[in-house]
DNA sequence: AATGAATGAGGCTTCATTCAT
DNA sequence: GATGAATGAAGCCTCATTCAT
C-alpha cells in the first residue's frame, strides 16, 4: 500500500524529470506530466504541492549535492595537483549519475527558483579563471565571461548528448584540453 | 494611406523585434507588442495573420540573406584569399547589421518554424570542419558537434553583448583564435 | 472496536469544533480536520456522511438543548422570580458550558442548515421584547429588530472573548444593563 | 463606441456591487458576476485585472471619501457642539449615498485588502470613547471594545435594512441615543 | 482601416467525496 | 474498519484570435 504511493510518487518524479528535460519547466504542463504518468491532473496534488514542488522534487537533492561537491572541488584547486584531471573527473561524476538533473537545473529551469543557477556557476568559474591569470594579460571582462559561459555551455551540451561513460570521459577531457589550449595562447 | 499602413507595419516589426529579442517568441504576447506600438491587439491582425507571421516578418528576409551569405562564404572558403572568406569578418558583418535578428533566429525562436535553425548552422559548420581535417585525426562526431555548437554559442553570446564595432571585432577574433588554438592541439 | 470507533468519532468532533470555531464552516476543509485528528481524509467518511454531518455532530445536540432551554426561559420570564428566568444567567450558563458551540451555531455556520439560526434567535427575542412593551410606545419594527440583533451580536462577541466565569458574568451583566438603559429611555 | 465599453465597465461594477453585497467577496465567483452581466468570464479581464480589482473598482473611491470624511468628523468633535447630531448626520450621509458600499467594505470584504477596515473603525471609536471618559470610571477594555463593536454592528445592520431616508434618520438617532443612554448609566 | 468587444481553449490549483482493497 | 488512491467539478486567470461596426 505504502509502496504504491511511493511508486506513483516516483513515477511522477521520473516522468517530470523526463518532461522538464525535454521541454523545460515553463513548457511542461501539469497535464503533460499527469497524462504520461497515467493519472488525472488533480491527482498530482496528492503527491506534490504544486508544479514547482514537483520540479524541486526532481532537483533539490541534486542541487545540494552539486553545490557541496563544487565547493569541495574549488577548495582543493589550490594544490594544483592534477588540476585538469580534477575538473574533468568532477564533472564526469556529476553527469554520469545525474545527467538529466544537471541539464535541467542549468538549462531548463526558467520560471523556478533555480533560474539563476547557471549564471552563478559561470560567475564562479570566471572569478576562478581571473584569479589565476596575470593581471597585465587580462582581457576584457566580457570576453572572459563569454569564455566561461562557453565552457559551461559546452559541458551542458555534452551532458545532453551523454550516452556512455567512456565517451563522456573522452569528451570532457577533450573539451577541457580544448579550452586550456584556447586560453593559453590567448593571454 | 498606403504610407500610413507601411509606417505601422514597420513599427510593429521594430517593436516585435525588440520584444522577441528581450523575451523570446513564446514569452512575448501580442499584447506586449500592441501596447508598445500603441495600437489595439486586434489591429495587429490587420497587418499580420498571426503572431508567428509577425515573427516571420521580423526574420524572414534576414534568414534568406543569412543563408545565402553563409553558403557564399562556405564556397569561397577554399580559396582562402579574400576577406570575405574570413569567418570573423562574415560574422562581424552579420552582427553589426542585424545583431538582434541574429540572436532572435538562433536563440529566441522556440515555438516558431525556425526552431531548428541553430542546429542546422551547427551541422553545416561541423561538416565544414570535418571536410578540412585529415580523416585519420578525426575525433568522435559528437565531440566535433559539441565544439561546433560551443563556437556558435560563443558567437551568440557575443552578439547579445554587442555594443560597438571595434569591441566586436576584437571579441570575435579572440573567440576564433581561441577555438583555432583549441582545435589545433587537439587533432 | 466500538470503543475505538467512539474515541475517534469524538476526536473528530472536538477537532472539528475547534476548527469551525476558528475559521467557520466554509473555510474549514476536511483536510484541516483530518490532519489535526491524525487520520486520513477518507476516514472521516467512515464516521460521518459528509462535511455538514460533522458540523451537525458538533452542534445538533447543543441546538436541541439550547432551543429547549430558550423556550423554557421564555416561559418562565413572566413569573420573574427565579434566577433561571434571568436572561443574564441563562446566557452565562450557555456560554460557560458551550462557548464554542454557541459561537459556531450563531456565527460560523454559513453554508449549513443552521445558517438561519441567529436570525431566528433575533426574531424570538424581538417578539419577546415587543410583547413586553406598551403598544403605544412601540417603535418601528426594524429598529427593534436592529436593537435585538445588536444585543445578540454583543453576546456573541462576549462569547468569543470568554476566558473566565467571573469576567463573563460581569461582562454580560454590563451588556444587559447597557441595553436595558438604552431601551428604557427610548420607549 | 467608447460608450459601450464604459457601459459594460459600469454594468460590471453595479453587478459586482450587488453580488458582493449579497454574498461577500469570497463567495462571489467571477462566474456569478459574468453571468449576471451577460458576458463570458474571460471578458471580465478586459475591464479589470482580477477579481480583487473589481472589488476595488466598487469600493476604492468610497473608501477614500469615507476615511477623509471620518477624519474630518473626528477633528470637529472637540468642539462638542451638537455632538450627537453630528455623528448621526455623518453616518446618514454615508449610508444614503453609499449604503451598499458601506456594508461591503465593513462586512463583506473577507479576502480583500480591506479585511481589517471594520476593526480599525472600531478601534478608533473605542479610543475616542476612552478619551472622553473619566479614567477612574473606566471599565474593562474588552467591554469597551465590545460596546464599540456593538455600535458599529448596529450601524451596519441599519445600513443593511436601509430603505428610505427619514426612516434612516430616525433609526440612527435612535441607535445613537440608545448607546448614549446605555453608556451614561454604565460608567 | 480601426477598434471595442468577445471568445474559447487551456493552464494551475483546491476541495469534497468515492472507490477498491 | 482503514486507507491509499482517485475523481470531477469548480475556481481564477491568460492568451491568441475573431467579429461586428
Amino acid at each position: 500500500m505504502q509502496v504504491l504511493k511511493d511508486e506513483i510518487r516516483n513515477k511522477i518524479l521520473i516522468t517530470a524529470e523526463s518532461m522538464f528535460y525535454q521541454k523545460g519547466f515553463k513548457e511542461t504542463t501539469t497535464r503533460n506530466i499527469a497524462d504520461e504518468v497515467g493519472i488525472r491532473v488533480s491527482n498530482l496534488y496528492l503527491y506534490y504541492e504544486n508544479k514547482e514542488a514537483i520540479f524541486c522534487g526532481v532537483v533539490d537533492e541534486f542541487y545540494r549535492y552539486f553545490t557541496n561537491a563544487f565547493e569541495t572541488f574549488l577548495d582543493h584547486q589550490d594544490k594544483k595537483t592534477r588540476k585538469d584531471a580534477d575538473i574533468s573527473y568532477f564533472l564526469q561524476k556529476i553527469i554520469v549519475t545525474d545527467q538529466k538533473k544537471f541539464v535541467i537545473i542549468t538549462d531548463k529551469c526558467q520560471g523556478t527558483k533555480y533560474e539563476g543557477f547557471k549564471q552563478k556557476m559561470i560567475s564562479i568559474l570566471m572569478n576562478h579563471i581571473k584569479a589565476q591569470i596575470d593581471k597585465n594579460l587580462r582581457k576584457d571582462e566580457l570576453i572572459m565571461y563569454i569564455l566561461a559561459k562557453n565552457f559551461i555551455d559546452g559541458i551542458i551540451e555534452i551532458a545532453k548528448n551523454y550516452k556512455d561513460e567512456s565517451w563522456l570521459e573522452n569528451c570532457i577531457n577533450t573539451l577541457v584540453k580544448y579550452h586550456m589550449n584556447g586560453m593559453k595562447h590567448l593571454m
